[in-house]
DNA sequence: CTATAGATAATCT
DNA sequence: GATTATCTATAGG
């Protein structure tokens, strides 16, 4: 046995299709080193999506998404961004959630000096954004989210808003981007669908 | 409010 | 050699 299992909560909820995880890590809690918020925006990604970076089979990089569920996978964008993943779905290897925004609760400050700006609303408002607030870089990929530095504590979810991915050219019409409807915090505006 | 340029480098073809 | 799940600053309506 694995000396130290997921809670089981944590584990059911996390191993399902990357779809219906990125809708219930909404409202759920997101820190590190005890800085951090409440998710208001993510974005599924699974293997048999063109948008995936799992979607051509494992590498290097991608390795964290077929790995273990409730780890993360943090990589690099544009040369110079990080961006972090909760890996999910255990029944399909190659699945995670891309955290796109926060709501700022904890350590406001410290994202503050870390981010050099000012306006809660821009801390944690996109996925990069989020990843510097909360100091997340390359060293955290592959580590466990329900264990130091990390903290994930699900919440109750609001009403969700579901649209298109933002960012990509495959896949470009899959409405796999989910926001808490509402939020002054999401990285883009959300519109509910009728 | 939208549109665009530029930064910058690993990853994959 | 092309692409990329972004951000910021700047220019224009």
């Amino acid at each position: 046995m694995n000396p130290h299992p997921l809670d089981p909560a944590l584990k059911s909820a996390l191993a399902a299709p990357a779809e219906s995880v990125a809708r219930r890590l909404l409202g759920a809690t997101l820190l590190v080193d005890g800085v951090g918020g409440i998710i208001v925006e993510t974005e599924a990604y699974a293997a048999t999506d063109p948008a995936s970076h799992s979607f051509r089979g494992p590498t290097a990089r991608n390795a964290a998404m077929f790995g273990p569920v409730g780890r993360a996978y943090v990589y690099r964008i544009y040369g110079l961004h990080w961006c972090l993943n909760v890996v999910c779905d255990d029944r399909q290897a190659g699945s995670a959630v891309l955290i796109r925004a926060l709501e700022p609760t904890a350590g406001i400050e410290a994202m503050k000096a870390r981010r050099g700006v000012e306006d809660v609303r821009k801390l944690c408002s996109g996925p990069a954004r989020l990843c510097a607030a909360l100091g997340v870089t390359g060293d955290l990929d592959g580590a466990r989210l329900d264990r130091p530095p990390f903290s994930l504590v699900l919440g109750a979810p609001a009403e969700v808003v579901a649209g298109p991915r933002i960012g990509i050219t495959r896949g470009a019409e899959t409405p796999w981007r989910f926001g808490v409807a509402g939020s002054r915090f999401l990285s883009r505006p959300l519109r509910q669908l009728p």
